[in-house]
DNA sequence: TCTGGGGTCCTAGGACCC
DNA sequence: TCTGGGGTCCTAGGACCC
């Protein structure tokens, strides 16, 4: 495949909410909250908010008993993850008839690679196309790679394009702080700070050697490429692989028996195991996790004799890694992860 | 305010081997 | 009885993203 001129970043606006929306349009123009039950006063977060929830302070990951408390009038919803990847499917299929390559990195997400002299016109055309296909708004980065075109998309919102490119990199971003880059959070932002680089210019200007000795040789030198908007230019539609799959549960109430707790790593464990028969993919790996109360997360590992398609092994393998965490305390969350054999090429 | 569910990748430390 | 240096693998934790 030859490198595209250009990277489009296309992000669909308030997706989970525009769904939902669209099937119920008596509720448009009002604050849409989506997440868990439904139930604010359960435990859970805010999957999407409606613009009009975000004028109120709601966001995505806010717990819903705070959401509630800061638009108490907000319509309320479960989530509905098979018609969000219904809709979703949809939409990358309408964005596969247009002449780019599309690599599909979320419900709402795909990047595209594509030659074309006009990248704004492309732009407007994707938007116009999803729009009229699927009645879904969306807004298109456009960049020189894969980061700028996605960092655009956050200009670009809503229903926008942008175009940010090596050329106004520095005036758009020097003075912005450095959790504006797509791979530097809070915490990372923290430590950062410690060493007195708070901006994406200050990070920019960082020896990326003091960098390898604080975030270590791989991290320390991609902040500093992050800072200067590098990034791949490489797009794909090869979809991708999966390395693990899991479930987990947060319980409403906090577990305090240890033959509960049995119960449910063994439903956790079977429900792994039927997501990964269909998938026809042998385990080799189980892996628990537990959160204690008040919020103390841990995992524990279990590596299979052999590779196995079978329920049973994993679920045996899902309690002896359960009972290798000698921890009494509550259990808030418990979860098992299995981990696929590595895809080599050469099998 | 009280923190979901599903993923990925990197790091550090210990085990083990030569 | 005191013990180097390097490499690789495995595990658990941390951080980030959608």
């Amino acid at each position: 495949m030859s490198e595209p001129d250009w990277v489009l970043h296309v992000d669909l606006d308030q997706f989970i909410a525009a769904v939902e929306v669209a099937r119920r349009p008596e509720l448009k123009g009002r604050p849409v909250v989506v997440g868990g039950n439904g139930d604010p006063t359960e435990r859970a977060v805010v999957a999407t908010a409606s613009y009009e929830a975000r004028e109120f302070g709601v966001h995505s990951g806010m717990p819903l008993k705070v959401a509630v408390r800061k638009c108490p009038d907000a319509v309320f919803l479960p989530s509905d993850p098979p018609a969000y990847e219904a809709v979703s499917a949809h939409v990358m299929d309408v964005l596969r008839e247009l002449p780019v390559v599309v690599e599909v990195i979320g419900w709402d997400e795909a990047f595209l690679g594509a030659r074309t002299d006009d990248p704004e016109a492309l732009a407007a055309s994707v938007r116009a196309r999803v729009e009229a296909e699927t009645g879904l708004s969306c807004s298109v980065g456009i960049g020189d790679n894969k980061l700028r075109a996605k960092l655009a998309t956050g200009f670009a919102k809503p229903a926008g394009v942008y175009r940010l490119t090596k050329d106004n990199w520095v005036p758009v971003m020097a003075s912005k702080p450095v959790t504006a880059l797509w791979g530097i959070g809070s915490r990372t932002a923290k430590k950062l700070a410690e060493l007195g680089i708070g901006t994406v210019e200050e990070l920019a200007r960082t020896d990326p050697a003091e960098l390898a000795a604080r975030f270590g040789p791989a991290m320390g030198p991609y902040f500093h490429r992050l800072a200067l908007g590098a990034g791949d230019t490489e797009v794909t539609a090869t979809p991708w692989v999966a390395r693990s799959r899991s479930r987990e549960t947060t319980f409403q109430h906090d577990l305090t028996s240890r033959e509960e707790v049995r119960e449910q790593v063994a439903v956790l464990a079977r429900r792994v195991a039927e997501d990964v028969r269909a998938e026809g993919r042998p385990v080799v790996r189980v892996v628990v996790k537990a959160r204690f109360a008040p919020f103390f997360t841990y995992t524990r590992g279990v590596t299979l004799a052999g590779p196995t398609l079978d329920a049973e092994p994993v679920e045996r393998a899902a309690l002896e890694a359960w009972e290798r965490f000698s921890d009494d305390r509550a259990v808030r969350l418990l979860g098992v992860r299995v981990e696929f054999a590595s895809p080599d090429p050469a099998t």
